[in-house]
DNA sequence: TTACAGCATTAGAGCGCTCCAACCAATAGA
DNA sequence: TCTATTGGTTGGAGCGCTCTAATGCTGTAA
């Protein structure tokens, strides 16, 4: 249970630490003979570097820390793919922290990872209050993912919800819908820019917004549809805030005995797993995640490699993947 | 972007470096009055420990590696739940890490945290092979969970599959089902298990055991039921691998003109939160996976603080969820 | 008075590494 | 011949912290 360390492999190669050292960071300074046998002698006791000396020693870090708000979300997964792609390419480690989603736990894993003292700082849709985030800003380069923010020194990558509405709109107008309520996400994270988009497409098309509130999950979804059975106001095509909206929606409408597109057209937001299994087959707004990933990642290096100072905002644009839950009024002709 | 050390917070409190340290670690042999100094000194500079120059000096970590073999499956992610709360509650920290379902990523994922020097390392589902898994062994405590090893020194958590088959089945059975198949998972991990479970649980109802080849996608569960129509082998009942393969054969009968449950039950595994969705609404077997969690945990700490040395191995006992897939033959009464 | 606890506090070594300046051939240039 | 130059190698300081042993300082007993 004891690792051996530089000395140990030094003394065995018979050169001395700092050898070793360059050998360790491939450094091109040393003669192929001493390189051979060094890496001879580390091979064979088995050593590795301590990253942890190693950064306290360098002053710099290769470690990027990401904190995932909800690790039971696949779209998170995705990001960090795309994070962890870039880091890989520029020789950056990258570990992973979550906050279950709860202010108090995110604020304490915002501290573990600030006490690795990591290069940089990816937060996914984090939770914590502005101040927290500025306060690490301050510490270190910080990179914000599906959150917006007002943070000067923060970097953010977010998908332009206006458009990705937008796009769901222009589809259902363009299938002969006229009558399209949008069930919203509440307070949700850019449930806002969803919903300014679809009220914005609407007016543009000189159709009338209904919007409908309701939540991020498919109970909510299920509820707003009966209210709106009930109500009598049932439209002919839906836009959920995203896909477990919508496939709650699509359940309460099957419960109704109305067929989806059949009666109804629906459509999710975000594009998960969930909405491409054949069962659900949903047609929904791709946000491009490892995209994210990728981006944050790259503007974090940048700042970790002072090549830039000044924050940029990322904002991409969705695009629309057409499944089997949206048709003409009427039905499929 | 400097971050103030010890020797700062020391110098304006007026007292040592070494008596910072005291109170950082919440010594009681330090006196109110230089405590509450050095406290306060600590605040206004915005100090916060050195997690590394810590774990470098003091030579022990109070970190907990976790890696996840993907990220994209949310069976982790609740496990990881159960490891996150056992160590906060201990005053251990976790990271986390992940290797894409890739050994080569996998494998380099686990030098990243290796090179941490973590106290313990707890592998979610690795794919590497078992020798690299007992390399690590040689210098940490490593728990493996939901993959079964032969390699001493190594605590494993995994559900007992044979358990959670045989519920599956029983319940089918007492529903008055006798022609039932099972899509297996192939070579998957934990499908020989549940198997075998299948097969056992079959023959002591006095039933023939049919076993149609398949695998952990919704695709290949489609694709299965499609062949077992084709060959004109329907059962009443099916029990799928996985949810995933559940909801695939789900599909497939319903593109065939048959009702579930009505005309063919079905049974999922694992419960995931896919399975809970009212539109799903899957009776599956459910694995208690924040327990997972909790126990690989506990293991961990156990021998980090070196109060075992014997291998320890939890096989968890799974449970039957009930929802709409499963009626009687010919439908609900 | 001296001795001796008992306690709070501190100096200093050292954790495993990097980095700088110095060093030492060996070769090239004058 | 002597002086630069170059490429490879090394000692030693130091990163921010912990830990051990030693220090100073009371107060109490002899």
């Amino acid at each position: 249970m004891v690792r051996p360390t530089m000395e140990d492999v030094a003394l065995r190669a018979g050169v001395s630490r700092a050898l070793v050292s360059l050998v360790m960071r491939g450094s091109p300074k040393v003669s192929e003979l001493r390189r051979s046998a060094v890496l001879k002698a580390a091979e064979e006791l088995g050593y590795s570097p301590h990253a942890m000396a190693r950064s306290l020693a360098s002053r710099t870090s290769t470690v990027l820390g990401v904190m995932v708000s909800d690790l039971h979300n696949a779209f998170f997964a995705e990001v960090v793919d795309g994070i962890d792609e870039v880091a890989r390419e520029q020789g950056f480690d990258v570990i992973i922290n979550t906050g279950g989603r709860s202010p108090a736990r995110e604020r304490r894993a915002l501290e573990s990872l600030l006490s690795f003292r990591p290069a940089g700082l990816i937060l996914l849709s984090p939770v914590v209050p502005a101040t927290a985030i500025g306060k690490a800003a301050e510490q270190l380069p910080v990179v914000l993912v599906a959150r917006s923010s007002r943070v000067s020194d923060v970097d953010t990558v977010n998908d332009d919800g206006e458009v990705g509405a937008r796009l769901a709109v222009d589809h259902l107008v363009s299938l002969g819908h006229q009558r399209i309520a949008h069930l919203d996400g509440g307070e949700g994270t850019q449930a806002g820019p969803r919903r300014r988009g679809y009220v914005a497409a609407m007016e543009a098309h000189g159709l009338v917004p209904q919007v409908v509130s309701s939540e991020y999950t498919d109970a909510a979804g299920a509820r707003a549809i009966r209210s709106l059975i009930t109500s009598d106001a049932l439209p002919t095509a839906i836009l959920s805030c995203n896909d477990f909206n919508a496939v709650g929606a699509i359940s309460a409408l099957e419960d109704a005995g109305l067929r989806v597109p059949h009666d109804v057209s629906v459509v999710g937001y975000d594009n998960t797993s969930l909405a491409a299994l054949r069962h659900v087959s949903l047609t929904t707004i791709d946000q491009p995640r490892a995209e994210f990933g990728r981006l944050a990642a790259d503007a974090l290096l940048q700042r970790v490699r002072e090549e830039r100072t000044e924050p940029v905002r990322h904002l991409l644009t969705p695009s629309l993947v057409v499944r089997s839950t949206t048709a003409p009024p009427g039905g499929p002709r």
